[in-house]
DNA sequence: AAACAAATTGCAAACGTTTGCATAAATCTT
DNA sequence: AAGATTTATGCAAACGTTTGCAATTTGTTT
């Protein structure tokens, strides 16, 4: 900060201009000659200026700010440290910027619940992106019904005011339950907290499957933690023996939970049971053996999920969407 | 959004007052009486009243808000997805909001690297704090000398001229080494990249380590990836078979990528290689074997950032600082 | 060359807070 | 009870942009 910061005023004195020509042209405003807009943005250039955005928000009521909440459940120990939540995150952050949008990092207990005032009201943001539907939508709603910009990364079957984006979660579990099936598994565990509005679809589509090769549907409800699950399959395993033969998890930080318990009673993965997990985080390519994986395109996602947002900004209707999940088989699965 | 937005002077009208004084009593400034600040603060809570921080923040000239940016190096394939950065970031967005401040989150490609001007001069944020120093610390440099709040999550031994925060790398590269000699490795690799701020310190005290051990360092240099270092031992392996029997991994990505290639081989681990990671991640409690590691301790680290940049902010002059680390032992080296 | 249209630029009023200073009301002094 | 303090409030000017409108310059038409 060698000297005082440069404002528009002190940029039209040095080119004798007024203010409006020199904000107009940094703006490509076509209403000023090419050649005039030209040597002002060099001039610009030169004396490093940058606009007050303080000013200019408050001036044009927006802020190109996105205000970005993780949506956590308060009952569960799933952190903020999960970290598919935060690869989502980092998505969205690249998708913003390539729309000249930035990023406000929240979490669900900022200030108030009241997300409409602090973000909105109090032009922090222009709109809202939640990250997770959590069990309980009420803040969500409110906020929507308060006409607040808003997409969600959720289920996108979900009824609600609101768009949704988000994989095909009952596609998910029934094409992860219908390869293990396929991979000669009979008993197959659901592992997961079916309360939770993506994972609930995640079980539908394992019912369904289950159902439809008439076999038995197991589930065993945990917290989405992988402790949680470890100390649930361990449990199992201590009271029942090894009663299954195929785990769909439903995340991967879940099977890891679940594998780990399975590796250290040297039951064999996949040979004694077949393993699929839901996300496809980086370690799943890197644990051994490597898990299979539904995999979500959060980067497609993440983009679409700024375009909704921006299409409400222009004040367009929008509506929830899937987008196409894959299954990534690797080795857990496999035989 | 009911009706257009309340603002002061709406609320002062239904008060009765000016908009100073309802100004005043919303900051709870002692200049107006303990009674009118009540009632005022009663009313604004009662309609929803929140302050534009658009106009709130061109007068004070204060944001309250602190961008944060993850420092890539641009030839490197460590993602904006890795697992530990996005950790720090989280507790930091925590620290931050315990200090009533809010985060703007950036990565290194942003605009423009002038980050002085596009931060700090606009007005977008009071300070920054930077995640990673990176091979290059120009653009830091760069903003420091520029006088721009600062502070920086890395190696703290560095000479530099702003505050840098961060674990004892030395310390923790010369105890996850001591830690393998002393469970009977001889011939301990390094497997990291050593041209890396953080990681050449870990280094040095591997070096140290081995040295007084009279043993023979092996420095594997590879991108902190997971799958470099796959492919790292991978090849090592091929080329000249199990010359090793520990490594120190400059992180627990990278010890990963190390162990897969291990387990596909059968080499067994702790017994044939005893390994040690750097991070202590979530997944390394749940591996299996479970990864011994280096924890750092992010929650600490991540008050302290915000701690030194506030005594920035307040002109004060802060220096660098270490915290502590602590080798979290777990069966990957035990034997 | 006058009258008109089009292309450029400038004027000045917002946007909604905060805050130094002046004022008014209440309390204290003598 | 009138001045001197103290306490509580209001006035009005900033903060740095953007933008509708008016004013000027330039080019075109008759």
């Amino acid at each position: 900060m060698n000297d005082r910061k440069l404002k528009l005023a002190d940029l039209a004195k040095l080119a004798g201009v007024s203010t409006s020509t020199v904000s107009r042209a940094l703006n490509d405003n076509p209403l000023i000659k090419q050649e005039t807009r030209d040597k002002l943005q060099q001039l610009a250039k030169k004396h490093n200026f940058s606009l007050n955005t303080a000013a200019s928000r408050l001036r044009t009521q927006k802020t190109n700010v996105v205000a970005v909440i993780i949506n956590l459940d308060g009952d569960t120990e799933q952190s903020i440290n999960d970290p598919f939540l935060l690869k989502i995150v980092g998505e969205i952050n690249l998708a913003l910027n390539k729309f000249g949008l930035e990023l406000l990092l929240s979490n669900s207990f900022m200030a108030s619940d009241d997300w409409a005032n602090y973000f909105i009201n109090s032009r922090r943001a222009d709109g809202i992106i939640v990250v997770g539907q959590g069990k309980s939508q009420a803040n969500i709603e409110a906020a929507a019904s308060a006409g607040v910009p808003l997409v969600v990364w959720g289920d996108p079957k979900t009824p609600s005011s609101y768009p949704i984006v988000g994989s095909d979660n009952y596609l998910g579990g029934r094409i992860a339950t219908e390869h293990l099936l396929s991979n000669g598994a009979k008993n197959i565990l659901f592992l997961g907290d079916p309360g939770h509005a993506e994972i609930s679809e995640r079980h539908r589509g394992y019912l369904d499957a289950i159902n439809e090769a008439k076999a038995t549907p197991h589930v065993v409800s945990i917290d989405i933690t992988s402790s949680a699950a470890y100390k649930g399959i361990n449990q199992l395993l201590v009271e029942k023996g090894l009663c299954f033969d195929g785990i769909m998890a439903c995340s991967d930080m879940v099977a890891f939970g679940a594998m780990k318990a399975l590796k250290e009673r040297y039951i064999s993965i996949p040979n004694d049971v077949a393993l699929v997990g839901f996300d496809d985080i980086a370690m799943a390519d890197i644990s051994h053996p490597s898990l299979s994986s539904i995999k979500q395109n959060t980067q497609r996602a993440s983009v679409i999920l700024v375009e909704k947002l921006l299409a409400q900004l222009a004040g367009q209707s929008v509506e929830s969407q899937v987008v196409e999940i894959e299954l990534v088989n690797r080795q857990s699965s496999q035989r």
